[in-house]
DNA sequence: AATTGGATTCGATAGTTGTCGAAATGTCGA
DNA sequence: TCGACATTTCGACAACTATCGAATCCAATT
């Protein structure tokens, strides 16, 4: 992967919220047993305990480093990790 | 390992010039045969161009994440990569 | 001890970013 | 079509950070 990539990956993991945001959407992710999509925003915010702008702000982040994709389903936004993205990550740290 | 320091870590990473100086610390201490240190920080500064203090800055915070260490050699400084904490990334980014 | 040279600390500044409230968008159900 | 509700966009502001130059510290060499 390129730098500047992986630059951008690290950087959206690299926030309290967002780091939580995405290791929410990995395990909610391992626990459905269907597509890994889970329905999202509305729960989460609640937990996270910052507004709703800032939570779309963060989602679009993670999207936009690659780390998840989002999908809409109705009114509603649901989220799943890459695993490409997963893969990738696992290959930068096996070096030696 | 604790969300707070796996942001810290992700934060110390997010950025091109310390993501560039944690791979050549990383690559440099495979190379060397001995005891994985390299000397490093006036050799770095041509190649990232960059001053001194900056430097010197991004470097405190690699250690204060805990993804190196440093150890002064006279005037020269010497870094290593944190074997551990490179055990503890692959183990988060291993799940599922 | 004086000088040189590598590294760190300090203070300042420009640029970035996290957050919010308000407004806008879009979708579902009545 | 209207109203309710989930999400996004916009504009603004406070907080943080990357960088630099100047000054300082510390070790080696003379």
């Amino acid at each position: 992967m390129e730098d500047a990539k992986l630059v951008k990956v690290f950087k959206a993991l690299g926030h309290p919220n967002r780091l939580r945001l995405f290791t929410e959407i990995w395990k909610a992710g391992d626990a459905s047993f269907e597509d890994g999509h889970v329905c999202f925003l509305q729960d989460v915010m609640e937990r996270l305990s910052v507004g709703a702008p800032t939570v779309s702000h963060h989602l679009k982040e993670l999207v936009s480093a690659g780390l998840i994709s989002t999908e809409k389903q109705g009114k509603f936004v649901t989220c799943r990790v890459s695993p490409k993205m997963l893969e990738e990550l696992r290959i930068f740290f096996a070096r030696s």
